[in-house]
RNA sequence: GCCGGUGUGGCGGAAUUGGCAUACGCAUGGGACUUAAAAUCCCAGGCCGCGAGGCAUACGGGUUCGACCCCCGUCACCGGCACCA
């Protein structure tokens, strides 16, 4: 009989769906797992060979983790709001909703085209109105706690198109879409005080098991630094505040420098001589975009003021002050002290204007560079009080002195900014506010929720940046809900990531119209055992999820500080050729063509065959092949109906290491290893007849990973149920070891030869094995035993020397 | 520049508290079956050498009875951040 895949996952696949048979179930008494996957942006290409990595990983472990009599919570959703919807919906004038249901029955088709064990009752769509009111019903919350708040940021204008961009669609400082310049743009938008939580974001990393780059990148990231704050006196008579880690520096101050946008300019624009050398400076600054402004750090510009002179509080002595853009005013205060001999940017700026550089930390050479090392290398020189430290040293000493002085406090920043929650977009969730020239903003109450997207004509932005919700005036217009009188809504609407930062909650108890999720749901699937993602989240969704949760914990409303246990993390597949797969490289392996010719099967197993979890692969068709064939093993072993309950003697000890080996590896997401060791298994049965307690056991193991062809020969075997709830078999330790090993024997630390001896045996008879041997024997012909190395049932060492 | 990762046959990759390097698969060669081919099944193989043996885990050192593995240095590639004071 032949592998007919088609007819055997046609077949299981509707099986399972009408059955329900991976629905989770609510209030089991069984110990419960949740593993969890990102959910797909339902795209229009549909999906990818690159979810198909994760996905199936996920999909192994679950299944096992069911195997093991967990009650298994394996669910998957869409984050169906964002830009390539809306930006198609345009073009084409199609409402985007019938685009993104189109998108999403089409990902649906395909991820039960490759039989995964999702619990289908529990599919979540973000952009379906009972889900996005709860998404609305958190945001509210942030803004009643005062974490959601308006700010005057600066967005990415495309003066050719008239529309604020998405970073992403600023492409090497031009607009993706017509190549036009992008300026920087001053609007108000609607911010989330993520900052709040750094701290928290920080070292709660401790308490979870999340693998180390995860951690790494999200520290650097959030960029926590301790330093100094400290304030400088100016001839202004008014005073000019700086950040610092290095206040140890301090007496080798000699200028100080603004940036362009540090308010203080305007105040003091009177006693400014050469102001309108400072306005154009300021004006120029503006005009470049962020691009432009970080991309070339090698020429420093600015102007100097005339007419403002700062007091440096160390030495006393008057110094310049210059507006110049390599300081930002989006970290620390916008104004910085420059010690030129000892940073390299303040080096090049005072190198360039000509200013003093004075050493004050000896142990480089200030004239070639500046000396920037922070350890004890060092020796304070030139710096009154400090002289003879090391900067270890100088830098608490010279912290108590300001703070003594009343002129410098410790202060913590962070690199982290708050996320900028508005997007003058359609096709989000609206922001449930209400403006009123009276009350303010004001929220919606709870029962007007969830607030729909309105229907529009045209989702274009209009040509003064405003959100196509704008034109909608009779949206717009409403009343207040706390005085009644008119005013107006929030047009704009929220960004991608909102949806998902809580989607795996909902997943708990996905119908509930009363709660986000229901308290006993919660309680006990939370939190997420196991959540596997692209390293690509680090830094955005994976961070701004673990904000909402925690500001939800605060609230009361969930029950763990932290909302995902574990955090893995997968390569890429790239294309043949070993790059990236995109449509323009014509690279692109689409998983309908090769479930067409090979079976979803066979793809999950070569997807999980492919090399290392955890690294990038190159796609090989070949090797697919090679997977196919290990199948059609497989199945010509096991399509023959067999006897005898029992292991086989011949296969029992191979059979116990596999379970062994499968377990581990699977645990430890080391798919390869576990197929590879499968494929040895099959091997082997080959060279024997396997009894049917043989196939049970390996039909077992396969199930993770070939669940329908596993499913259809545990059917034609004759056992009872299906393969995959079954229970997992257990291995006996004691039947994995040989009774007789082979002991690798190095004269001299060189392997020369090999001798079989009992498992265990001791020193003494390896060794009298090994002078048996002829080669060894040979060796030690006149020569003395110095010494012998013995590593039990693996190896013997003789270290020989020839006799005196 | 800073932080992190990786480097093993013709190819994808195995092997870690330091103990037989190259499992498994792909490609290749040989054999069986076949009129023949495909498919299937079996066997072989790091490189050099007729052989004894020698040389091999990016490169150069070190520690050790013994190093892909630990330490020091160098190179290459990949990812993240990047004027963060």
């Amino acid at each position: 009989m032949d592998y007919n895949y088609y007819q055997i996952e046609q077949k299981w696949q509707k099986y399972w769906l009408e059955n329900r048979t991976y629905a989770a179930e609510n209030g089991s008494e069984k110990p419960k797992f949740f593993g969890l996957v990102e959910f797909p942006y339902p795209s229009g290409q549909g999906l990818h060979v690159g979810h198909a990595r994760p996905y199936t990983a996920m999909d192994v472990i679950s299944r096992k983790k069911r195997m093991e009599g967990y009650n298994v919570l394996f669910p998957i959703g869409y984050d169906a709001f964002g830009l390539p919807t809306e930006n198609y919906a345009i073009k084409n004038h199609i409402h985007p909703a019938i685009v993104t249901e189109t998108n999403v029955s089409n990902f649906r088709r395909q991820l039960q085209m490759l039989g995964y064990s999702f619990d289908w009752d529990r599919e979540v769509n973000t952009t379906d109105p009972s889900y996005y009111k709860w998404t609305q019903w958190i945001f509210l919350r942030l803004f009643k706690k005062g974490l959601a708040y308006k700010a005057s940021m600066p967005v990415n204008w495309c003066t050719s198109c008239k529309i604020v961009l998405a970073n992403e669609e600023v492409v090497d400082g031009v607009c993706e879409r017509c190549g036009g310049e992008v300026i920087r743009r001053e609007k108000s938008q609607w911010m989330l005080a993520i900052t709040k939580y750094a701290d928290r974001l920080i070292d709660d990393l401790d308490d979870v098991d999340f693998i180390n780059r995860v951690k790494l990148q999200q520290r650097n990231w959030i960029g926590r630094s301790e330093g100094t704050e400290l304030v400088f006196g100016t001839t202004a008579g008014d005073s000019l505040t700086v950040y610092t880690t290095r206040c140890d520096t301090l007496f080798g101050v000699t200028y100080m420098v603004l940036s362009p946008e540090h308010p203080v300019l305007e105040q003091w624009k009177a006693r400014i001589a050469n102001w309108d050398d400072v306005a154009a400076y300021r004006d120029e600054a503006a005009h470049k975009s962020d691009f432009e402004r970080s991309e070339l750090n090698k020429d420093k510009t600015g102007v100097m003021l005339q007419g403002v002179r700062a007091v440096n509080p160390a030495t006393k002595e008057e110094i310049p002050i210059f507006v110049s853009d390599y300081v930002l005013m989006s970290y620390g205060t916008g104004a910085v002290m420059g010690v030129p001999g000892h940073d390299q940017r303040d080096w090049e700026f005072a190198t360039k204007f000509g200013l003093p550089i004075i050493e004050v930390v000896r142990g480089g050479d200030i004239t070639k560079e500046a000396f920037t090392l922070k350890d004890d290398t060092g020796v304070m020189v030139n710096s009154g009080f400090l002289n003879g430290m090391t900067v270890k040293e100088a830098i608490p000493a010279m912290r108590d002195w300001v703070t003594a002085q009343g002129i410098g406090h410790p202060k913590t920043n962070y690199k982290l900014r708050d996320w900028v929650f508005s997007r003058q977009r359609y096709w989000g969730e609206p922001i449930p506010l209400v403006n009123c020239p009276c009350c303010g903003w004001v929220p919606l109450p709870e029962d007007q929720l969830p607030l729909l997207l309105p229907e529009v004509d045209s989702y274009e932005v209009t040509d003064t940046g405003e959100s196509p919700l704008s034109k909608m005036t009779d949206w717009v217009n409403t009343t207040c809900p706390k005085c009644g009188g008119p005013a107006q809504r929030e047009t704009d609407t929220m960004p991608q990531w909102a949806g998902s930062s809580w989607y795996f909650l909902r997943y708990m108890d996905p119908h509930n119209d009363e709660a986000f999720a229901g308290k006993d749901a919660l309680q006990y699937w939370s939190p997420v055992d196991w959540y596997n993602g692209g390293m690509e989240h680090t830094t955005l969704h994976l961070l701004y999820s673990r904000f909402w949760h925690k500001f939800l914990y605060d609230e009361g409303l969930v029950p763990t500080k932290e909302p995902y246990a574990k955090r893995t993390s997968h390569g890429m597949i790239l294309g043949e050729g070993g790059e990236k797969m995109s449509k323009s490289r014509g690279n692109v392996v689409n998983p309908n063509d090769i479930v067409a010719q090979y079976g979803a099967d066979t793809l999950r197993v070569y997807i999980m065959f492919i090399g290392d979890f955890t690294k990038a692969a190159e796609w090989s068709a070949k090797a697919v092949a090679g997977c196919r064939r290990f199948l059609d093993r497989v199945w010509n072993l096991c399509s023959v109906v067999r006897t005898g309950d029992e292991l086989s003697k011949a296969n029992e000890k191979e059979i116990h290491r596999t379970i062994q080996k499968v377990t581990q590896d699977i645990d430890q997401m080391k798919f390869n290893t576990a197929i590879a060791q499968m494929m040895s298994l099959v091997n082997q049965m080959y060279g024997g007849e396997p009894s049917r307690g043989d196939i049970r056991i390996l039909l077992q193991l396969l199930s993770p990973f070939a669940p329908h062809m596993a499913e259809e020969l545990w059917q034609l075997q004759g056992f009872e149920g299906l393969a995959s709830l079954s229970a997992w078999p257990e291995f006996d330790e004691s039947k994995t070891v040989d009774s007789e090993k082979t002991i690798a024997v190095q004269v001299n630390g060189k392997l020369r030869s090999t001798v079989v001896v009992p498992a265990d045996s001791d020193e003494k008879t390896v060794l009298a094995a090994a002078l048996a041997d002829k080669k060894i024997a040979g060796y030690a012909e006149g020569m003395d035993i110095v010494k012998t190395i013995l590593v039990p049932n693996k190896l013997l060492n003789l270290i020989l020397k020839p006799k005196k």
